[in-house]
DNA sequence: CATAGATTTCTATCAAGACTGAAATTAAAG
DNA sequence: CTTTAATTTCAGTCTTGATAGAAATCTATG
């Protein structure tokens, strides 16, 4: 397999990005090279066309499945696994976001939980915590949920609801 | 300024969180220290607390500032600056959704024009990648127009929005 | 069950970027 | 205009995390 050179810019774009949402660079050109891909690739093909050494291709697609970006199928007569990913870009989006969650957002709801459980405790001495961490508490609860909803959203509801825009804001009388 | 066990845990995470998100450990502990403190706090206070170097925390809140986290105030006869971030959670948000996009959404838009050009010029060789392209340029068009919006909603808005949940797909008649 | 192919694990190296502390600069006050 | 406080810049050090390559493991096939 041969990149052209348009693959190979959004490649470089794609890892880029990758680093500043916190994902390793090879992880996401990976990605982005699978996503990219007419067809399924195996480890080896990924290792030569990304010049990366081939347990860098394998941790990182392990990474990628940690994340449930990548499909694994195979091919007749080959032993070898071939690697693609979804081509819906909203189920992408569906499918980082609710990882997310499960990663990050619910593990600081929790730990403010118990912080607040311990703010409670002296709040005479310093109320001020208590009111900063109810202020975040309420809003992780209020994005939990709301992803919860999200995620379950089909595509179609997802791409009407964005196109109606501020008319929302009339439609729900939240003016 | 003595950080209780409860500000520190809360700092720590705030931390943890911040490299998964791409941000730097030390910026993350600063704007978590100064959202939590109960008043504004010069340099040479941020740095005993979080023990980290004077010059640390200038460049770290000098990044803050280029995400536009942080307000200067001053002290009748005190010439130092003193730092403080806004307490509105979802003003916050919107903030820093706000720069994202600009730093890395509009980029990525950019940039996604300049491939389907390019691509559009080959597609008769490669239609795939056109088709790719332009999928994820749709993606990021809507969810830029999107963020517009949002960030214009008053946070009442938002807050009556996410509350409202499911209800919005009968409302909106997306289902 | 032996062998070859495929994949993963592990450790040593490497690179990127975070951090410090000293030096330079800037700004305020007398 | 000088002095002192405050801040920033910068060069070098250090840390973390990424990567390569060898070794080990796993898996399919005859």
């Amino acid at each position: 397999m041969e990149l052209t050179p348009v693959q190979e810019k959004f490649i470089v774009h794609w890892g880029e990005m990758g680093t500043r949402w916190g994902i390793n660079r090879t992880v996401a050109q990976i990605h982005a090279l699978i996503y990219i891909s007419p067809k399924p690739l195996n480890a080896e093909e990924i290792a030569a066309v990304l010049s990366v050494a081939r347990s860098n291709v394998s941790n990182s697609i392990r990474e990628l499945q940690s994340w449930r970006l990548v499909k694994t199928s195979h091919v007749l007569g080959d032993r070898r696994d071939h690697f693609s990913t979804m081509t819906d870009v909203w189920e992408m989006f569906r499918v980082v976001a609710e990882e997310r969650k499960r990663r990050e957002i619910d593990p600081t709801i929790e730990l403010l939980n118990e912080c607040l459980a311990e703010a409670e405790a002296e709040k005479d001495k310093d109320p001020a915590t208590l009111d900063k961490l109810t202020s975040l508490k309420e809003f992780f609860t209020l994005t939990d949920t709301w992803y919860k909803q999200l995620s379950r959203w089909p595509t179609e509801a997802l791409v009407k609801f964005t196109k109606l825009g501020d008319k929302v804001l009339k439609l729900l009388k939240l003016g």
